[in-house]
DNA sequence: GCCAACGTTGGC
DNA sequence: GCCAACGTTGGC
């Protein structure tokens, strides 16, 4: 299944990403985002790369998750930002994924042109108050971001459920 | 820079 | 286990 990552380009970028062509997602400390790495993500899932506290915000690219959560050593390491003094070898807490480059989009898709579109009201990144860094997102929701990406009108919905 | 919304912490 | 205080997120 699709998801989205938060990352604030001054810290990590999508240009970043693209250099390093994949990257372990490390620094996140939230339990559910955790958890969506943990349980959630698959090898091979799409991911939207979103840049948050950027000007403006927006959607910029695309990853795929090119291997299973594991331990982010990052919480052990007492010089790291990141550093979790409650981590230890035999209890990490926290995990994180590795993702890996797929494309930058043609042009940043803005919040505010997401808020506006039809069919993806419910998506997690556009709900109030929300602020979690590793979000769910469903086929339909993807493929309408896709779609607004290269341009073209999103398609119209589906009766019923996929699958 | 503001501030609403949320998660975490810690006293009790 | 409650909940007030505090820290953080992140759009605006």
């Amino acid at each position: 299944m699709p998801w989205l990552l938060k990352t604030e380009p001054d810290c990590y970028s999508i240009d970043d990403l693209a250099r390093d062509k994949r990257t372990r997602w490390n620094g996140v400390r939230n339990y559910q985002a955790r958890n969506f790495m943990r349980d959630g993500m698959k090898v091979g899932d799409p991911v939207l790369i979103y840049h948050s506290s950027a000007d403006p915000p927006g959607v910029v690219g695309v990853a795929s998750v090119s291997a299973a959560a594991e331990a982010d050593v990052t919480a052990l390491d007492p010089n790291d930002d990141h550093f979790d003094p409650k981590a230890t070898k035999a209890n990490p807490i926290w995990m994180s994924v590795e993702v890996q480059f797929v494309e930058r989009l043609p042009a940043l898709i803005e919040i505010g042109l997401l808020r506006a579109t039809k069919g993806i009201e419910a998506m997690a990144l556009l709900q109030r108050g929300q602020r979690l860094s590793v979000q769910p997102v469903t086929e339909r929701e993807f493929e309408i971001v896709m779609r607004l990406a290269r341009g073209t009108k999103p398609p119209k919905p589906r009766v019923g459920r996929a699958k």
